[in-house]
DNA sequence: ATTCATGCAAAGGGTTTGCAGGAAA
DNA sequence: TTTCCTGCAAACCCTTTGCATGAAT
């Protein structure tokens, strides 16, 4: 573990806006001036084994949140602003459990739940 | 609607693969020898508004479902085959209802639930 | 000393776009 | 004729990777 990786985690469970790899670079920068974008992927990567999450939508960006469970998220098609759900009684281990019947030789290991939509900034433009 | 639409639609029809717009291609050329790449993108991002459904992995690759209807899928980590998942109790109109509350200012248009996992071919090697 | 991560820059791969030619109404 | 779509190729952008340097044990 070192003191990039370490700065990394750091900044993404300060946040709650799911950065691109390239919001990351921006935010440990501030620590860190001279890591290297190579150096943010690198660890961002590694780090999504365990610690963080790698979030994945249709703008081919992808973005990390440093909440490391499995939760809903909500995103916006126009701006691509990214926020989590709140707790929702439909989404339970009931549910993921009914999920993972008949996967048909799969072995399961995360999900992702997200919803799309537009954000009310958007709308009133 | 042209040609090149009209059998880019009827190949994703016939076809339980999602397969990406490379494949698409490879697809559509059996019946059009001379279409471009371009004219695939273009046209899978034009018929995602009503005819089909885009996809979006971790791979960074993008991949298209002839059904238009938001549905579970399941996605190997692995190899990244799609499969669409079976009907499941834990997924219905209530449970997507009740995600859309509290959704703060956002008007839903869509969502997409995806398991992640290793398939059968995949955990024999 | 050895090992592994880093910084840098170049390469890679999927997707988008400008433009001239062509099909359709 | 006018409009819109296509084929082609180049550009784009995010991400990955090779390599020499540097940190850490």
């Amino acid at each position: 573990m070192t003191k990039q990786k370490l700065i990394i985690i750091d900044e993404l469970r300060k946040v709650r806006s799911h950065p691109t790899a390239q919001d990351v670079y921006t935010m440990v920068r501030k620590a860190l001036p001279n890591i290297s974008l190579g150096t943010i992927y690198r660890n961002l990567e590694t780090l999504s084994d365990n610690d963080i999450q790698r979030l994945a939508f249709h703008s081919g960006k992808r973005r990390y949140d440093g909440n490391p469970n499995n939760h809903p998220h909500i995103c916006c098609k126009v701006c691509g602003r990214v926020d989590d759900l709140p707790e929702s009684p439909g989404i339970n281990e009931k549910m993921i459990t009914s999920l993972k019947k008949d996967v048909c030789g799969y072995k399961i290991t995360d999900y992702s739940i997200e919803l799309f939509g537009i954000c009310s900034n958007c709308r009133k433009e």
